[in-house]
DNA sequence: ACGGCTTGGTTCAAGTTTGAAACAAACCTA
DNA sequence: TAGGTTTGTTTCAAACTTGAACCAAGCCGT
């Protein structure tokens, strides 16, 4: 069958996508990486383990939480680690596996980051989108991510209940 | 002032934008790094090069375009210009510019990639969003995009109409 | 208990991005 | 028109990402 290429609308909806994405993380990245010297997604990382119960994490869950590979997240972690915002820990019924645990250290930076990087998110989208787009952001998101993970959620498929595929409470 | 947290419909609209972007991003480059051999703005650098009179640009315009900064750009086009899909040229008019021209075999390599694209993109995102959706996406993102160009469009503020900043007719 | 498959994580090399510094040409302005 | 600033582009080192390869350790069937 014959390409269907996009529509003058979509390509539009595209570029404005593209450029907005592209623009909205450097610019978070830079305000992170001045005020918390480090960029985006290692603030996420902190951020995610400290609401983790025990503010720990398995390296696999927390790679599956933030959407990226598990080789990206070794070296975040061990960039981390060197700082001591992060500290690697065995785990004790599996022992394949390395669980990812916020110091206090990294718990004082993340809080003393968090003012200016929620300042940054709301200057730079949520002050400009009224409230009923925030909801349209949220829904088109969900939309796009579901797509994108059949195969990464479908494997949980919980024919097998008893057993945990992500081992969260290891340890 | 006390920081204003994220709400919760904030807070939920933000984390799934995040996943989003980032799955999205890295679907359309692994099909592209799968099909054309190179990521995704490696691909929107021909793209825009091709709709471009005489299918050439100045180095300043093409990273004004796609959002990028104009060493992230240099680099790309030197890996482009080695896989002989682009070439750079001298802007007689100015000593200083550089112009980059696509080649046939870039512009080869562009269409052959082109319908493998644009169905990803489609599969990934339009076919999942709503008529709805794909004009609030439009609307959210240059919101977003506006808000974050203060600076780089408002130096252009054309109280000097007679002098071009943005040298496209260039040579 | 052995071999084979899967899973969790790391390693390594190659590729890319970042940001500051370096240059050179163009543009003032006194 | 000399000197100072701005603009266009590249360079360089350090940081980051990618994907394939690797190594253990668990899992499973026989």
């Amino acid at each position: 069958m014959t390409t269907r290429w996009l529509t003058p609308e979509e390509q539009r909806a595209w570029r404005a996508y593209i450029a907005a994405s592209l623009l909205l993380e450097d610019a978070i990245d830079r305000q992170l990486q001045q005020d918390a010297g480090m960029p985006h997604l290692y603030y996420s990382i902190l951020s995610v383990l400290s609401e983790s119960p025990e503010r720990r994490l398995r390296m696999t869950d927390l790679a599956e939480r933030l959407k990226i590979t598990r080789s990206r997240l070794t070296y975040a972690v061990t960039r981390l680690e060197k700082d001591g915002m992060v500290r690697r820990e065995a785990c004790r019924y599996d022992k394949r596996g390395s669980i990812a645990t916020l110091t206090d250290d990294g718990f004082a930076v993340l809080e003393r980051a968090a003012p200016g990087h929620v300042d940054t998110v709301r200057s730079f989208l949520f002050d400009r989108l009224s409230e009923e787009q925030v909801g349209q952001l949220e829904e088109i998101s969900m939309a796009i991510a579901q797509g994108l993970q059949e195969d990464g959620t479908r494997p949980a498929s919980d024919d097998v209940p008893w057993r945990r595929r992500s081992s969260t409470a290891c340890s």
